[in-house]
DNA sequence: GAAGCCTTATTTTTT
DNA sequence: ATAAGGCTTC
């Protein structure tokens, strides 16, 4: 084990051995929070703190695993526990699910499962889903979980019609879970906060957990706020972690008032800035200062850099995502030919939709890559059929995975015998199976009663193969037991690769079978270790997070649920370049990061624009990832794009207009772009297969050139010859948003050029930004009000 | 009463 | 492009 002290700054060191108490760490981007994290937790364990008396949470699968994996590295593979806040609490309720009057066997609904009980609950509180929107309504829901409130308390709050819909229907949906005894996200939040206010229950759990990490502070709702205060209420050796200015979960009910008030909870607590970057590029640190300087609501801090000034910003037009695409893979060739290794390309979008074009391109190219957290493995029909049979045969009570598979394959059970069998359980409190199993004469009939005696035959056997408590042999049994791949070669002719996850879902269910069996034989041994001397105990602790539950059937379920990610296959991760949104990309770093799509509706996306708020947080989002790059940053938008299956026109993203343009190379920022009228051709491809720079950096501005000046661009005439174009056919972008220089840069008595009406002069300049009106006396063409952002005016020298 | 076809609307981000 | 919902046919 190497030193956890060395090679640290004044800071970082402070932070790092500020072991007892309170820590805020408010850690720019790049500036070595993962680093002080890891090696905090190396240091605890050196002062003699119990591995499993540490528990770190983060945000997201991702990081989990390489906070995991860098703890590991450092500490010699210390049993820390590691986790997201949902896993954390998921295990957590598993050992005191009783206590909370529900089955230690209780299922974790997904998103699917919950819009089919938001449309039921719609529909029992008479309801029209359509009117409201099941989406609306379930983001609600979770609005309310997240914020603690029962129905009862939600219901004392809603003032609009719509929140007293939703408040109806929450109650219902409520109701349905708990039948049904499935927790969903947010009541694994919920339901461990109950747990927590019971005073003994609190004090057991925060004696396990003595040393509390809390990464990505900045990102926590009031549930997880809550969980941590609770926990760390008695011992308060809680260490927060954040970034104001990477916040960008608000969506999902985060409260940046968390990270602020940090202080006022914590009074005695330390706090440790860190705020140099250790990561990036002077050009791509400055791109990102630039960008959310944009932002009012900020905390004031600038990452200061430790790096040279680096490549400039690499900025790419294209006609159509397929153009994007290719020009993406061809850069990625090129990095990868100057020696970066391909886990050092990272590729991001705002939606995952984003990523077909270029999988297709690098997939054509023989380019090895992983599309990080979506291709949501388990949440294709295939799997969530087998997984929901899995289900029946852990929870019979779990009406929603019956609902989803009583007539898969189909038995004859239509939509009217679901129906009475549904009516026929709901009048005798039963489940559907137990509804199932009484097959009475009133719900069935003719082929709907032999399906259902079929599937009742068949969860018996299923429920006999499940006795040993391995999984793959129970999916063996259902894809057996149900025909499945006829199934699936009747209904998906075409679509082979289903069978194919199928086989990949059984090869994981075996890795997971043969790790269970594992870990029962270190727990036995664990078990006994009582006697056994501290170096074999240390090895029998070695479970997943340092836990030894959570295996076999139930286990994997819960891993499902919890961790979407499709098992390794193929290539091992370091083989890879990965790509994933912005949102996943959040705590990672490459050399070279790709952006795509950075378009108006996009990037920001449409969504969240209508509000200023919204429009922060997708800066910040833009913030997040542009410091994931270390050396070289590419940026890319497409002015045609497929949209709902149509192709339709594409703005450049507000953003491309906020980056310093001098982080672009002359002649290649946005404005020279579009003047360019959208030639494909740009100096970028100078590069072309060789992907450096020419042995002169002609791209680089001349020391101590000015910015250039207000306009000064515009004045440029028009290509003279349209550029050539592929379908679509482009139309010139008109000259919208100009960046910030242009909007300010223009004073009263300042003389000026307009291509239509000529030479005049500046009498007086109001509003700002996009929407900067000038009044200019024209020569010939008297007195106009001009909104900057439209009129191409040319400053002239005076 | 169920299966199949055609319509329609729908697309953030994560656990 | 895709999926869910509604309508028509068997």
């Amino acid at each position: 084990m190497s030193d956890p002290l060395a090679d640290l700054t004044p800071a970082q060191h402070a932070a790092v051995t500020h072991t007892q108490g309170p820590l805020l760490v408010i850690a720019g981007a790049g500036s070595g929070k993962t680093r002080v994290i890891t090696r905090r937790v190396a240091h605890l364990l050196r002062t003699g703190v119990q591995p499993h008396h540490v528990l770190a949470i983060t945000f997201t699968n991702k990081a989990a695993q390489e906070m995991r994996e860098r703890i590991a590295e450092l500490t010699g593979g210390a049993k820390v526990w590691v986790s997201t806040f949902h896993a954390f609490c998921a295990r957590t309720l598993r050992r005191y699910a009783e206590q909370l009057g529900f089955p230690r066997s209780f299922t974790i609904v997904d998103n699917a499962d919950q819009r089919t009980a938001v449309h039921e609950a719609l529909l029992e509180t008479k309801h029209d889903p359509k009117q409201y929107g099941i989406p609306r309504v379930l983001q609600q829901i979770g609005r309310y979980k997240d914020m603690l409130l029962s129905p009862d308390q939600a219901r004392a709050e809603a003032c609009t019609p719509f929140e007293h819909v939703a408040v109806d229907a929450y109650a219902y949906y409520q109701d349905l879970l708990t039948q049904n005894a499935a927790l969903d996200f947010g009541d694994l939040l919920h339901k461990t906060v109950t747990l927590l206010e019971d005073e003994d229950t609190r004090d057991s759990l925060s004696t396990r957990h003595r040393y509390l990490l809390i990464d990505e502070y900045q990102d926590t709702n009031h549930a997880q706020y809550k969980v941590t205060q609770l926990l760390a209420q008695s011992h308060r050796n809680i260490c927060a972690t954040g970034d104001p200015n990477q916040a960008i979960y608000g969506w999902r009910g985060a409260d940046i008032r968390n990270i602020l008030e940090f202080e006022r909870d914590y009074p005695e607590a330390k706090v440790v800035h860190l705020e140099e970057n250790f990561r990036s590029t002077q050009t791509i640190l400055d791109a990102a200062n630039g960008l959310i300087a944009h932002n009012t609501e900020r905390r004031e801090h600038t990452l200061r850099c430790t790096q040279g000034e680096g490549d400039p910003i690499v900025l790419q037009a294209c006609d159509s995502e397929r153009q994007e695409a290719s020009w993406v893979a061809e850069r990625i060739q090129g990095r990868l030919r100057s020696g970066v290794p391909r886990s050092e390309i990272g590729v991001f979008y705002r939606t995952n939709a984003l990523s077909r074009a270029l999988e297709v391109e690098l997939i054509r190219r023989g380019l090895p890559f992983e599309v990080i957290g979506a291709t949501p493995f388990y949440q294709r029909k295939e799997i969530k059929d087998l997984l929901s049979y899995l289900r029946l045969v852990h929870n019979p009570n779990d009406d929603l995975a019956a609902i989803r598979v009583l007539n898969v394959p189909p038995r004859g059970l239509g939509k009217t015998s679901l129906g009475r069998l549904k009516t026929y359980a709901r009048e005798r409190d039963l489940s559907l199976v137990a509804a199932a199993r009484e097959a009475p004469a009133e719900a069935t009939r003719g082929r709907a009663r032999k399906g259902l005696a079929a599937f009742c035959a068949l969860l018996d056997e299923l429920r006999e193969e499940a006795e040993a408590e391995l999984v793959a042999p129970v999916l063996r049994a259902i894809v057996r037991g149900t025909s499945y791949y006829d199934y699936l070669a009747k209904e998906y002719p075409e679509e082979e690769d289903r069978a194919l996850n199928v086989e990949s879902l059984i090869g994981g269910a075996r890795d997971w079978d043969v790790a269970s069996h594992d870990a029962r034989l270190r727990a036995l041994a664990a078990r006994a270790g009582e006697a056994l001397p501290e170096l074999f105990r240390s090895v029998a602790n070695a479970g997943p997070g340092g836990e030894e539950e959570g295996w076999g059937l139930g286990g994997f379920l819960e891993h499902a649920a919890l961790v979407a990610e499709r098992a390794d296959d193929g290539a091992p991760d370091e083989e890879r370049l990965s790509l994933m949104t912005v949102h996943a990309a959040k705590g990672l770093e490459f050399d070279s990061v790709f952006v795509l799509g950075l378009e108006e509706g996009l990037f920001p996306h449409s969504r969240s624009t209508d509000d200023p708020t919204g429009l922060e947080e997708e800066r910040r989002l833009a913030y997040v990832a542009i410091t994931r790059a270390k050396r070289r940053l590419h940026l890319s938008y497409a002015r045609w794009r497929a949209w709902h299956g149509r192709s339709s026109s594409q703005e450049p993203s507000l953003f491309l207009y906020e980056l310093p343009q001098e982080a672009f190379p002359a002649g290649a920022s946005l404005r020279d772009l579009q003047r360019a009228g959208g030639a494909r051709r740009s100096v970028h491809d100078a590069f072309d297969g060789v992907d450096e720079p020419p042995e002169e950096p002609y791209w680089q501005r001349p020391l101590g050139a000015p910015l250039q000046a207000a306009g000064a661009t515009r004045s440029a005439p028009a290509p003279a010859s349209p550029p050539r174009m592929c379908f679509p056919p482009l139309t010139p972008l008109p000259a919208r948003k100009p960046d910030a220089p242009v909007a300010t840069a223009l004073k009263s008595g300042d003389r000026v050029y307009h291509e239509q009406f000529g030479p005049g002069e500046v009498l007086d300049v109001r509003g700002e930004q996009l929407r900067t009106r000038a009044r200019v006396k024209f020569r010939d063409h008297g007195t106009k009000d001009l909104v900057l952002q439209y009129a191409r005016l040319t400053k002239r020298a005076p």
